[in-house]
DNA sequence: CTGTTAGCGCATTCAG
DNA sequence: CTGAATGCGCTAACAG
């Protein structure tokens, strides 16, 4: 496998030559250009990335964080970057955190060591001052909403959300209504929560502990939630649920454990998965491809214009609610 | 930000001595190290790793192919691989192809490009003989069957698996039994096709046109089988789809549409995806998450030992009938 | 145990 | 339009 030199020095010009040529600089002679590209073929000549990545300093490789990949919401937030990447050809580095502090640290390192050019962080684990220190090595995007002054995110408004779901229910008469959210501490079960609490309260209504389920993340645990459910004095008439995929399992567990829905139990979730649509689940929701884009762009635009001076900027998306047969 | 250079000025040492603090090799002094680590603190120095990847010609990446990110059964492949590869600490590209030729190869280029170690195909668009080709640069392994004779596999018995959910169905008593199938040409297709021909003419039936049904890639292709089912005169009384999701889709529709499952038609699926526990779906399933683990593990082993000549691998993964209620 | 030195392969001024 | 020379930051063989 011959490199730059060799090519040259076949082809009779210097490797600045073959340089050009290899990245399409105009002012080349034509007649060098095609010797070049000739002795290229020849030669099965094929580029060092590395070399190319240490002499220019930059990768067109970008990282993204997720907790983890096998989760339908995550990863059509992904494809929506994907297909973006794909389009400006960049790579992706997909790494899953599994929410750990340290590994999440780990991926943040990545920029600092110059192996990926910016990052894209779906979900996030360590505090905002870390991420702020992280963020001079290079772009960062969240796809939360954050509390740091620099670093820039795409967001659903959690708050709205959880607004519009709750109003929908109370208008269709409920007012026992419970919750399912994920992780307990994150910024988007915050706003969540405070919309849920708000608004429950606004119709003379006093949040019980036992309508309240946190920490859950898969279609398991939405089935868990439908057990403890049974076993209430006082059930909810009605569930907001922050996921489709844990709606989903609510929902087929309950209906299994004998309750009808909607008119036992209502069920509403919050994203666009195809499996809510499929279970026919009402749902407050806001595109998770093209928050992916989004964040893409963000980040793109940072990277080329990496000596501009950046504000902070909030990409909120607004959800809408989708009404189907589960409320 | 100061390099391995500034800091062996500053620490008083060569640069070798500094790179071996980094590498943690032994037989440095341990005043040296103290001070090199000190003074690496206080500058806040951090590697390259484009000069390192330059200088060892590795990555410690690996590229993973598949034809779309926003799928269960792939998405369940890549959190296997993506554990391993974590407890290895390797990160992984991952590159959406699209099932496109030209993607496909610019993610083989990479190999030769050396921006990656190593290489897992989920699915594959390109000959074998460009698999062949590319396999030269560094190792490859399929998640396919592939009739090349250098690439290794980790692959389930798609054979098998249609063999053995066609002899369910037929011991259930069915006869009139059509399929569902992925991308019409792929390895996996082609296997599951012939073991569905020849276990319904072992009974003495004709596979029927009208009963085949192929590109069933999402959901909604699923529902859209069940449509195309309602109009048939002479309709099937069990069908063998491919994939779980695709059994959903075609599971909630057609019971949307008056169908009784398994009554009037039964369905089998052939994955371990979650959705179908949820509809609870019977299916011939292999475990992914594992398949993925093994796909990690034999090509970490190549890379891990480039100089040996590895003779080409077959791992097969068997798959179990999970009777559920679709059937 | 340590330092010197020669690459790794390419991009990019700077002259011409 | 072209080439020589320098640098990117680090590893590793080699000599001591």
């Amino acid at each position: 496998m011959p490199n730059i030199k060799e090519i040259a020095k076949l082809a009779g010009v210097s490797v600045s030559t073959v340089s050009r040529v290899l990245n399409n600089h105009k002012y080349v002679n034509e007649q060098k250009r095609a010797k070049v590209l000739q002795i290229i073929e020849e030669h099965n000549y094929v580029q060092n990335s590395n070399a190319v990545h240490l002499s220019t300093g930059k990768t067109k490789v970008l990282g993204v964080t997720l907790p983890m990949v096998n989760n339908q919401y995550y990863s059509t937030i992904l494809e929506g970057i994907a297909a973006e990447a794909a389009h400006h050809d960049y790579k992706l580095m997909v790494c899953q955190t599994n929410n750990s502090l340290e590994h999440e640290r780990s991926i943040l390192q990545l920029l600092a060591n110059k192996k990926i050019d910016g990052l894209i962080m779906f979900s996030r684990a360590n505090s905002c001052d870390t991420l702020t220190e992280y963020a001079e090595y290079g772009p960062i995007i969240t796809c939360e909403a954050n509390d740091t002054t620099t670093v820039s995110s795409v967001h659903i408004d959690h708050y709205q959300t959880f607004l519009i779901g709750m109003e929908y229910l109370i208008q269709k008469g409920h007012r026992r209504i419970g919750y399912c959210l994920g992780r307990k501490n994150s910024f988007n079960s915050q706003h969540r929560k405070r919309a849920y609490e708000e608004k429950l309260r606004s119709v003379g209504m006093t949040p019980a502990p036992e309508w309240a389920f946190e920490d859950c993340v898969t279609i398991q645990d939405g089935m868990e939630v439908a057990s403890k459910l049974m076993q209430l004095e006082n059930r909810p008439t009605a569930m907001i649920v922050s996921c489709n995929h844990i709606a989903a399992g609510l929902y087929k567990e309950a209906s299994r454990l004998g309750l009808n829905i909607p008119q036992d139990i209502a069920i509403i979730g919050c994203d666009d998965q195809p499996i809510g649509e499929l279970l026919e689940i009402t749902t407050v929701s806001s595109s998770s491809n093209r928050m992916g884009r989004y964040a893409f762009e963000m980040l793109h635009e940072r990277i080329v214009n990496q000596g501009k001076v950046w504000e902070k900027e909030e990409q909120v998306l607004l959800p809408v609610l989708v009404e189907r047969n589960s409320t």
